[in-house]
DNA sequence: CTGAAAGCGCTTACAG
DNA sequence: CTGAAAGCGCTTACAG
C-alpha cells in the first residue's frame, strides 16, 4: 500500500508540510475519481477513447487536486518529448533575440517548449552544449550560433534528433539548412549606389567574419568588380560593432580617395560610420555619403539615423525552423535547403541619383 | 528477451536506420562493458561508489556507443529536473534579453538548464504558462514578466517548484522576490538635477506603468515637492518607446514653462526627448536641458547620446536569482527579499554645476 | 469504453 | 564495490 500519495486529498496543504510536498500524480486523481490509471492518461491523451462522464469526472478530480501531467515522463514512455533545444551565442544582441523571441512563440503555439542553451561561455563549446540537447532528449535542436563538428552532428542524427541550423555553414553534411540570401542582398546594395550616381564604393566589415558577414562583403566586392570598380573594403576588429564603424570611418576618410557610398554588414557598423562621417568629418548622408546597413534594428528607424538597410525575414525563419523541428523525419526524404530574401527596407541614408 | 536494444553495438548506423534509430540507453552500454545497468547509472553519478576500472570499462562504452544520460527520465526518478523555467515576454527588448542571457548561462554553470517560457501571446497568459512550468516538473520558476495571480503561484509552491518573481509586484505573498531601488535612483536623478542647478524638473513615463516604471516616476516627483518644486509629469502610450519620448517633448517643450531637465524611465524614451529636444526645437542637451534614462543600453555610449543613465546590476540580479533557484525550499526559512542598487553611469546629459 | 499489465529509462535502498 | 529488485510517473497494446 502506498504511503505518500494517500494523503488525503481534501486536507489542504499546511505550512510545515510545504517544503516535503510531493506533485500530485495521476494515481491520485484516478482514486477521487474512481477509474484507473488509464482512465485518466486517456483523458489526457487527445484523440483517446474515453466516455465523456469519464472524462468529465476525472478533468474535476484533477482540477480539485491540481493534476497537471509530467511531461517529463510522458515523454520517457513515448521517446517525443515536445523540447526543442535552442542553440545561441549573444542572446542580447538584437537579430539573435529577435528570432528567439518568434521561435520560441510558435514553438509554444506548436505545444512544444523551447529550451535555451548559451554557447561561448568558457566551457560551452558547440559539441558540449548539443550533448546536452541529447541528455535532454530533445525532439530537435535548432542552432543559430557556432558551427557544429561533423561528428557530433553525426551523433545527433544517429540518435533520431532533428537538427536545424540557421545561416551556418551549409557544408556541414545531414542537418536541414535556412539561410539568407546575403550575396543577393550585398549586389542590390552596390546596385542601389550605382544607382544614387555613386562610384566610389567601400565596404566595412570585420577581421574575423562568420560565413554571412563574409558572404556579404566578398559579393559586394565582386559585384563592384564586375563593373570595373574596385571598392575599398575595411576589416576591422573581432565583432562588428559601432565602435568599428567609427574606426573605419576614420580609416576611409582619411585616405587619398575618399568613398562616396559605404555598404556596413551590419546596422551598429552603419550607425558608427554615420556618426564618424558626420561629428568627425563634417560630412552629410546621404548627400556626400551613401550608406547601406544589414540587420534592421530598431533604432534604424531612429530619427538621427533613417537607416537605409536590410530586414531579416524572422518571422519566415522561425515558421521554416519549427516546421522542420515538428516534421517526423521519417517523412523527409532529404535535408532540407532553404533560402530566404532579406527584404530591403528604404529609407533616408541612400542618395535619389 | 528484449529485441529493439540488442542491435550489435558494433553496427554502424545504416542510413535506412536512421528514421528509426532509437536514442542509446544504460542497458547497452551495461552489456558491452559486461556490467550492470546500476554500475552505468553510478558511474554518471557523481559521488556513487564504482571502482576506478569499472568506471573506465562504463566510460569506453558509452563513449563507443554514443551515450547520453536520459536527463527527462533521471528527473522523474530523482524527483528534481534540472529544469528552470524562465517566463518573460518582449525577450527581443534590451533588458529582459540581457537578463535572460546572463541567468541562462549560470544556470548552466550550475549544471541546469533554462526553458524559455514566453508570455503575451494570444493564448499565453502567465497562468497558462505557469501551468506548463509545472508540466515539465521545473525545479524553479523565475518571473521576468507579467503578474501571476496568487492562485497559480499557491499552486507552484504547493507543488514544491519554488518561485522567483524579478522587479514583480512584490504583495504577491509566497515567491521570493528580488527587486530593484527604483525609487532610491529616481531621488538621485533629482539630486544629479538640482546640483546642475536645474529647477523646472519634468519628468517622462507612460500611461499604463508596470510597478517598476511608476515606481520611478513618483518616486522623482515626490523628491522633487519635497523641496518645493513641482515637476511637470507626461504620460504618453502604453509603452516606453522612441516616439513616445519624441511625443512627450513636443508636449513639454510647447508648454509655458519649459523644463531644463527631464528624467525618463527609460533609455529609448529619453533617445526619443534628446533628438526631438535638438532637432525639432535646437535645443543643446546638456546646456539647455539635462536628461537622465535608465537602463544603460548600449546606444547610451554611443556618440550621438552619451547619456547619463542608470544600468542594472544584472550580473548581480541573475546571480541571486540562480541561487534562489538552486537553494533547497527546506533550507531557508522564510521567502527571501532581495533589493539591489541599479548604479548610476555617468555621461555628458547633465551639465554640470 | 475500460482496466491490468508491461514497458519507457533511469535511480537507489538493500543485501551481499 | 556490486547486482537484483522496486520504484518514479507516464503510455499503450491487449483482452474484455
Amino acid at each position: 500500500m502506498p504511503g505518500r500519495d494517500s494523503t488525503p486529498p481534501d486536507t489542504p496543504p499546511q505550512e510545515e508540510d510545504l517544503a516535503s510536498r510531493r506533485f500530485v500524480g495521476a494515481r491520485a486523481v484516478a482514486e477521487l475519481a474512481g477509474v484507473s490509471r488509464s482512465a485518466v492518461s486517456r483523458t489526457f491523451t487527445p484523440g483517446a477513447s474515453v466516455s465523456e462522464e469519464t472524462r468529465q469526472r476525472v478533468l474535476a478530480a484533477a482540477e480539485t487536486l491540481g493534476y497537471h501531467v509530467n511531461h517529463l515522463a510522458r515523454g520517457v514512455s513515448r521517446q517525443e518529448t515536445g523540447i526543442v533545444c535552442l542553440v545561441v551565442a549573444d542572446i542580447d544582441a538584437a537579430q539573435p533575440s529577435r528570432l528567439t523571441r518568434a521561435i520560441t512563440e510558435k514553438l509554444q503555439d506548436a505545444g512544444k517548449v523551447a529550451v535555451l542553451l548559451c554557447v561561448g561561455g568558457p566551457s560551452d563549446d558547440v559539441a558540449t552544449t548539443l550533448r546536452r540537447a541529447l541528455n535532454y532528449r530533445a525532439d530537435a535542436t535548432i542552432v543559430m550560433s557556432g558551427t557544429p563538428a561533423q561528428s557530433i552532428v553525426r551523433e545527433c542524427l544517429d540518435n533520431g534528433q532533428r537538427l536545424i541550423l540557421i545561416s551556418r555553414d551549409d557544408r556541414i553534411v545531414g542537418p536541414d539548412n535556412i539561410l539568407l540570401d546575403n550575396a543577393g542582398a550585398a549586389r542590390q546594395a552596390l546596385g542601389l549606389f550605382l544607382r544614387a550616381g555613386c562610384r566610389r564604393p567601400a565596404v566595412v566589415t570585420t577581421e574575423l567574419g562568420t560565413p554571412s558577414l563574409s558572404a556579404r562583403a566578398d559579393a559586394f566586392v565582386e559585384a563592384a568588380r564586375a563593373v570595373g570598380l574596385e571598392p575599398a573594403v575595411v576589416r576591422l576588429g573581432q565583432m562588428t560593432s559601432y565602435d568599428n564603424g567609427v574606426g573605419a570611418t576614420r580609416r576611409l576618410f582619411t585616405a587619398a580617395e575618399r568613398p562616396d557610398a559605404v555598404f556596413c554588414v551590419n546596422d551598429a557598423t552603419a550607425f558608427g560610420v554615420i556618426d564618424a562621417a558626420r561629428h568627425e568629418f563634417g560630412l552629410r548622408v546621404p548627400e556626400d555619403v551613401s550608406v547601406i546597413g544589414f540587420d534592421n534594428v530598431m533604432q534604424a528607424g531612429w530619427m538621427p539615423y533613417q537607416l537605409t538597410t536590410f530586414d531579416h525575414p524572422v518571422d519566415a525563419i522561425a515558421r521554416h525552423a519549427v516546421d522542420l523541428a515538428s516534421g517526423s523525419r521519417a517523412a523527409r526524404a532529404a535535408p532540407a535547403r532553404i533560402e530566404l530574401t532579406p527584404p530591403l527596407v528604404w529609407r533616408r541614408t541612400v542618395r535619389i541619383g
